[in-house]
DNA sequence: CTGAAAGCGCTAACAA
DNA sequence: TTGTTAGCGCTTTCAG
């Protein structure tokens, strides 16, 4: 910076002003200064400039995993939007483990960023008192953790699960097991409870199966492999678990819709390539993490007021997984495939 | 540091020794350091740190894109282990476009990463001379860019594509369309070169089709769809091809593997769930990061040497969508699907 | 083995 | 509008 300050003719604290943008500067001057950055291929060196400032042009994303295609999606929209404001994005995954997460946390914090984005892996997030603390703004994404509200970006959950829940009803259902990750995770607890709501009207509570968080679709309890046999409708509420449904009920030769139903959570592109095609719950990903950097940002730009809650709307993506049960007279001639081909998409 | 040192009854030279290790401390000083830091949570400022000693413990990784979970799998790997060796992960994406990706490179050089893991998006890096003009170490994943040889990890993809290529023809297929969305990057004309081997054997040479790196399944170019439609055998060159081609492939009626045979790339938890379930080159997409993570570190540590380039294999993993060509007798009675359910898997 | 002191590159007061 | 200067928190000589 000294270097641009000799060739330009001014000093470092012009030089400053100029690239910082804070502080009028002469046109002329400013000219100069911008001859002899480019003239140097000068940038300035962020740490020094935050270790002065107090502020660093960082961000901190933390999520439960990486290799669920889920958190990626919302992060691609929140890296974008760093890009654009010129921000960078440092990614840490918890692996589903609060323990991590706390220590991820721990971690990040040290480096003082501009802003957190956080979707936390269960109900208790312990180091949101130290994000809170160090006054740095925070956004949940997904997911909230259970204590005071703060900013945060998510779906209607109970809305969600109760369309879900709603269109198997229609299609004569009262039966209905959901199947879900974990029981611990507040936004999943809520779709369950939308699913609930639905059936109270007619006297009929879900059957509620933990599947597990485990990546491999191939190992479930064998309770859960039991109830998903069991089962003729189901309603999996994350995209892994819709997989995982699928490939047990594959083992166990249920045919969907024909026996069962299902209604898949997270609308991906192989769904609607699927035989039969899924029926399922599309989330606005893309749109989830878009809001939470909005979000972010204005309140790293100083915007106060009272936590900002945003619950966006889902689809319901109609294909062919679901159908009458297989009980009704609909279903006596021909497969399920046949009879719903041509009806829905 | 300073109310560390003074706590503990020492300096802060003596307290930064403690810290980083590097220097020999006397035991009973060192333990009065960890309690100050424990009375006091002390962390030190990695910012500073760095702008004192010009080293970062950070590392930049920029891919092509976040929203196909190939790249954030491999993420996944390398966040794994800067987590267990302690550094922080900033992440970038390029949007497949060369453009961006240089000003991302440029942008994160400021940070003065310790290392860099790049996914080239194109077979031209302009920003490749800037990192090694900084003397950063740098690991190619997944493609690599023309020029001078680099540390790189990737698969075999000439013997990936003959293995498909070679599963087909035993079949009995001798008319090979190959879809890549595109070709200018390095790995997918060596899968093609791969496919172009084998069928020389035979006289023949692939059909090659471009159907573009865009999302949306919904859109390819119209001669794509006609070919995909004309074609008896398909080798997808990538996750977002082989969906691409299924929807091509549902729009036109033809049904796999009757009318065609299918072989995807990238085994992901959808294709055995297909119906039929998807014949494809599984790569081993997170040994790609861990092995790209552990070069990347060997070189952080100082290794030098010549560069190091990893050809991992892959497994061409047998299921339901490919078949003898139609015109096979074995065709002439039975679905496809019943044709082959039996047999594999 | 430990301490004193210089200074990494920058920004924010303050003075001009 | 600009320049001078102090110092952000740390690591690294260099003496002791």
């Amino acid at each position: 910076m000294k270097d641009v300050a000799k060739r330009a003719g001014v000093s470092v604290a012009t030089v400053s002003n100029v690239l910082s943008g804070d502080k009028p500067v002469r046109a002329d001057s400013r000219e100069q200064v911008m001859a002899a950055v480019e003239a140097l291929n000068y940038r300035v060196n962020p740490a020094a400039s935050y270790l002065r400032s107090g502020r660093s042009k960082i961000v901190a994303a933390i999520v439960p995993a990486l290799d669920n295609p889920f958190f990626p999606t919302i992060l691609a929209a929140v890296e974008a939007g760093c890009q654009k404001d010129g921000y960078e994005l440092i990614v840490a995954s918890s692996g589903n483990q609060p323990q991590i997460e706390d220590a991820r946390i721990a971690a990040l914090l040290q480096w003082k960023p501009a802003g957190f984005i956080v979707i936390p892996c269960a109900g208790e997030l312990k180091a949101r008192k130290q994000i809170e603390a160090a006054r740095i703004p925070l956004v949940f994404a997904d997911r909230s953790p259970d204590g005071a509200p703060s900013d945060f970006v998510e779906i209607d959950n109970v809305a969600a699960g109760a369309a879900a829940a709603r269109h198997l009803v229609q299609l004569g259902h009262r039966s209905i097991t959901v199947c879900t990750p974990s029981l611990t995770v507040r936004n999943l607890q809520e779709r369950i409870a939308g699913v609930a709501q639905v059936l109270a009207e007619f006297g009929a509570q879900p059957l509620v199966v933990e599947t597990g968080l485990g990546g491999a679709p191939e190992l479930l309890p064998g309770s859960a492999e039991t109830q998903i046999a069991e089962a003729s409708a189901i309603i999996a509420l994350m995209n892994t678990t819709t997989l995982q449904v699928l490939a047990s009920l594959n083992r166990s030769g249920r045919s969907v819709p024909h026996d069962v139903s299902l209604v898949g959570f997270d609308d991906y592109s192989w769904m609607p390539v699927a035989r039969p095609s899924i029926t399922a719950v599309r989330q606005p990903v893309e749109q989830i993490g878009r809001l939470a950097w909005a979000q972010l940002l204005e309140r790293i730009n100083g915007a106060s007021g009272a936590p900002v809650h945003r619950q966006l709307p889902v689809e319901l993506v109609l294909r062919n997984s679901t159908a009458a049960p297989a009980a009704g007279m609909a279903q006596a001639f021909g497969g399920a495939e046949l009879l719903t081909v041509g009806k829905r998409r």
